[in-house]
Formats: structure tokens, sequence, C-alpha cells
RNA sequence: GGCAUCGUGGCCGAGUGGCUAGGCAGAGCUCUGCAAAAGCUUGUACAGCGGUUCGAAUCCGCUCGAUGCCUCCA
């Protein structure tokens, strides 16, 4: 019995902006796709969280048995700098700055984007495709677009037909947005453009004799337009119509009311059941932005090596103050926050570890399976990853009085009590439990500092103070803390 | 200017009509040679003003403030 056939779970759908029931088009399986990073430069603590909170939907889906094909790209090529005329391609831009090949800038940052989110313990999407890498399957959308007359090409560049294309259809309702407001709030920044009206989106751009990333088509020589990738490699590998699709807030316009238009275009139907977007992370109250310099790079994060911060923070910490906000919620980034947070997780792990040590009792005062649903409920309604982890503190909070004696916990009722928290946990939020790997790493380091345990506590039972108080204050200054519990001394490494 | 979102206790952050999440910090306590660590206990907050209702943080209106998108953006 799979474990979707037991839950039901909503999700905010953003294009009829209420929570509805999941039901997938084929029942067990879920295809989903999310607008990837465009690799021109190092991802930022922003762009994670997206991936963040579509990783924790990914594994949510997979821990009740559905099988999800889960689509991400890499933008690689299309992405222009700005809508002018002579709009530079990211990757280009940054492959011409540096002098190398645009492949060497999308490889560098690739690599470093896989990186971060494997540090992250994100899973790998089941396919990660790349605009560079359906070319083919662009220009034949293209094709097939202006077909169907709604698109045209001027000097080699084929734009998309926006009034064309709103006589039969609704362009913008993902957003909300009329044509008539975008007409009126158009700025003439583009007098002398190629386009018919300035809403129209570039499905293919002639490539400049500047341009060196280039290829053949029916127009010329030339590149694909930015929104075009993801509404074929959707196609390609979900379907004319597909479950979910995911992305940052920000892409909702305009990119992903074009992804609708294109589809739509081409097939005659609505591409997804579900949109969802995720929000923004913001520094100091401002949406992190690689243009303005508001941002923070995970690395600067896992190492302490940024001025905001008091100290660095492992990935699990950090994923795990992102998942204390819902997904949907503007998150702020701050030293305090991760502070807090940090502090937060070590009870958590804490909790966890303490389990297997937990004393029988011939009944429970926690109803444990009711708990156990509570844990779902929140993943169901909408993936609320806060309400989760405030589930998993009743829980930690039970776990210590069943500690301390002061309730108890049958047998059965522990099993379910591990075997949640651990799915929850470590499968669902994919948090790691780093101390578990930290004490085991060393054998003689654990065999010296535990000698020195003894020779403290032997020290302490002669009340020779001085010497005792000398260890636990030189081990503290070396980042080993003693800790003096009911059943002996333990320590951690900090 | 247009479209959208939001304003919750010291901080972070859930909650969308009654049953008043959670984390961190603070305070008190337990443990301890002292400390640290850990554990326990403790907080009636919902921007302002009106309205609807038996009852609103939650619905409606207005005001103020913030943010996002409208140009590339996760």
């Amino acid at each position: 019995m799979k474990l979707y056939k037991e839950q039901e779970i909503y999700i905010y759908n953003s294009i009829s902006k209420e929570k509805e029931k999941f039901e997938p088009i084929t029942e067990g399986y879920v295809g989903m796709y999310v607008c990837g990073p465009t690799v021109y430069s190092n991802v930022h603590l922003g762009n994670c969280r997206t991936f963040l909170s579509f990783d924790l939907v990914f594994r949510y889906l997979k821990h009740l048995g559905y099988k999800v094909r889960y689509v991400r790209n890499i933008t690689d090529v299309g992405h222009l700098e700005d809508d002018a005329e002579d709009g530079e391609d990211r990757i280009a831009k940054r492959a011409r700055l540096e002098k190398i090949e645009p492949m060497e800038v999308a490889q560098i940052y690739t690599v470093d984007f896989r990186d971060i989110m494997s540090k992250f313990n994100a899973l790998p999407p089941s396919i990660e495709p790349t605009a560079t890498g359906h070319i083919l399957e662009q220009i034949e959308a293209i094709q097939k677009i202006i077909d169907r007359g709604f698109a045209y090409e001027v000097n080699g560049s084929v734009y998309f037909d926006v009034l064309k294309f709103s006589e039969t259809h609704e362009y913008g309702k993902l957003s909300g947005r009329r044509l008539e407001d975008m007409e009126a709030n158009t700025r003439d920044l583009d007098k002398q453009s190629e386009k018919k009206n300035p809403q129209d989106f570039a499905l293919w751009k002639v490539a400049e004799p500047q341009h060196i990333m280039r290829w053949n088509s029916p127009w010329g020589v030339g590149f694909p337009g930015w929104h075009l990738e993801c509404t074929v490699m959707s196609t390609k590998y979900l379907g004319e119509q597909f479950d979910i699709h995911g992305g940052g807030m920000d892409l909702k316009f305009p990119h992903h009311d074009c992804e609708i238009a294109q589809a739509e275009s081409c097939n005659e139907v609505s591409p997804v059941n579900y949109w969802m977007h995720s929000n923004m992370l913001t520094l100091n109250g401002k949406k992190m932005a690689k243009s303005t310099g508001n941002n923070i790079l995970p690395t600067e994060i896992f190492s302490g090596d940024n001025k905001i911060l008091s100290k660095a923070f492992s990935p699990s910490v950090t994923k795990f103050f992102m998942y204390q906000a819902h997904y949907r919620s503007v998150l702020d980034f701050s030293d305090e926050a991760l502070l807090a947070s940090e502090k937060g997780y070590r009870r958590l792990m804490q909790a966890y570890d303490l389990v297997d040590k937990l004393p029988i009792g011939n009944t429970s005062d926690m109803d444990i399976a009711a708990w156990r649903q509570s844990c779902y409920d929140a993943m169901n309604d909408d993936f609320n990853s806060p309400i989760l982890i405030a589930q998993l503190f009743e829980a930690v909070s039970y776990i210590q009085r069943v500690h301390n004696g002061t309730a108890i916990c049958t047998e059965s009722d522990k099993e379910i009590l591990k075997e949640t928290l651990k799915a929850f946990m470590f499968d669902v939020l994919g948090l790691i439990d780093e101390q578990e790997g930290q004490s085991g790493n060393s054998e003689m380091l654990s065999g010296t500092v535990n000698l020195l345990i003894d020779i403290r506590n032997d020290a302490r039972a002669e009340r020779n103070f001085d010497t005792s108080d000398k260890i636990r204050d030189e081990l503290a200054a070396l980042g080993i803390q003693l800790n003096d519990g009911k059943d002996g001394t333990g320590y951690e490494i900090k």
C-alpha cells in the first residue's frame, strides 16, 4: 500500500490562487519541472532557496511512494542581459570578459551549482537538460508557432506575437496582468524596436558578428530566446501536459506567462496543472540579487567568511533555517536567525540520538499515531515545513520527558517514533546528522579525549579542581567542549 | 502609475472566524565543587481606524508602512 493512497496533498496553485487537491494526471506518477539556474555566475543563497523548496516537494512526493520525474534545466544560452535589440547573452558576455569559451563558463558554474546543491543534500533531478542541447527542438517549436500564426520573423529574429495570441488566448493569466495595462505602462526605451509591439518577446535572436554563441536556423545564424527552452524541454520530457511546474516568484512574469503562451501556441493545451512559486530570500529586507550585490554565497556561509556572519554555519543548519519558513513566504536572512536555527537544529538532532536509549514502558503518554499523522498533515497542507518542524519539536519534548522519567513510552510507539522522525528529518527534509560523522571520524581523538575525561574525573574525585578545570578549559580552548551529565561526561566538537 | 504580496510578542516565524504553533533570546528552577552543557517551568502578540458577526489576528472598507513584479533576476 503506497502512502499516497492514505494522504491527500493540497497544493497552492499560483494560477488559481487557491489550494487545490493534488491529483496527478497518471495515478502514482508525477511530472515536475522547475526552472533551473542560468549558469553565468555562482549561485547565491537566494537561488538555492528555490531549489531547496522544490527538493522538499520532490522528496515528499517520493516519500509518499510516487514515481516522480523531476526535470530541472540548466540555462546555458539564451538569457539576455536586457530586452534591448543588442541585448547580450549573459553567458556569452561572461565568456567575452574572461576570454574563454561560453561552454567553459557554463561548465564552471554548472559544476559549482551541483556541488553546492549536493552540499545541501539536495537530490539530483531525474533529468537535467541544457538549453544548448535542445537547439533543434527549439527551432522546431519556433517553426510550429510561426506556422500557427503566433510569431513573425524580422531581420533574422523571430518574435512571439502577443497581440495576435491574445485574440484567441489569454496572455498574462498567470501573473494576472492585462494586456491593456501592459501597453499603458510600456516604457519607450526601445523606440526603434523591430518588434510589432513592445510586449512581443524573442523566440530567436539574430547573432550579430560579435556574438560568439550561434547556431544555424531557417532564419539565419542566431540563438534561441530564453523563455522557449523551458517549454521545449518540459514538453519533451514530461509531455504536453504535466503535473507541477515550479520556479521562483520572480519568474512568474514574464517567463512563465511566456511559457504558457508558447505551449498553448504549439499544442493548444494548457501545459501545467499546478503552478508553484517559491518566495524570495531577502537580505536587509531586500531581495537577494546578483546585480545589486545584495547577496550572500553558500560558500561564505559554510566558511563564515562574510562580515555579516559571526561564525560559519553548516549546509544542514542553513537549510533548516530556510525550512522554518514556508516556501511561499518572504524570508529574511540574518546571522541572528541562523544562530537561533542552529540551536534548534542541535536540540532536534540530540533528541533523535536519544530515542534508542529511551526506557520502555507499558503504556504511552503521547498519542504517537496521531502525532505521526499530524506530521503528514503539515506536509499535505501545501508542504508546510514550519508546521512539520513544530511537530518534530513536540516529539523532542516528549523524548526528553521520557528520558527524564516524567513520561513513558511503549516499545512499539518508540519504534514508530523513531521511524517517523527518521523519515521526516532525513528523507523528507533531507537533513544530515552532522554530529554523528564528526565524533566517529577519529578513534585516536576520541580515545585521547576520553582518557583526559577519566583523568579529570579522578582529579574531581580527589577535589583537585585546579587540574580538573585546567583539562576542561584547555580542551574548550581547542574546541572540545565537555558536557557533564547524570550518566557521566561526554564531549562535543564545536 | 499598473499588477501582486505582506505588516504577528525582544528576534525569527506558523496560523485565515471561536480550542490562543514552534524555534531563539530573557526570567525562574533542577543538576553541578564551580561553571558550561542539558532538562523543566514561564510569555495571551497579531500596523492603525472603522464595519460585518454572539465572537476576528483571521472576513470587508479605508489609512499608514514594507516588499516583489511590470527591464535580467530563483
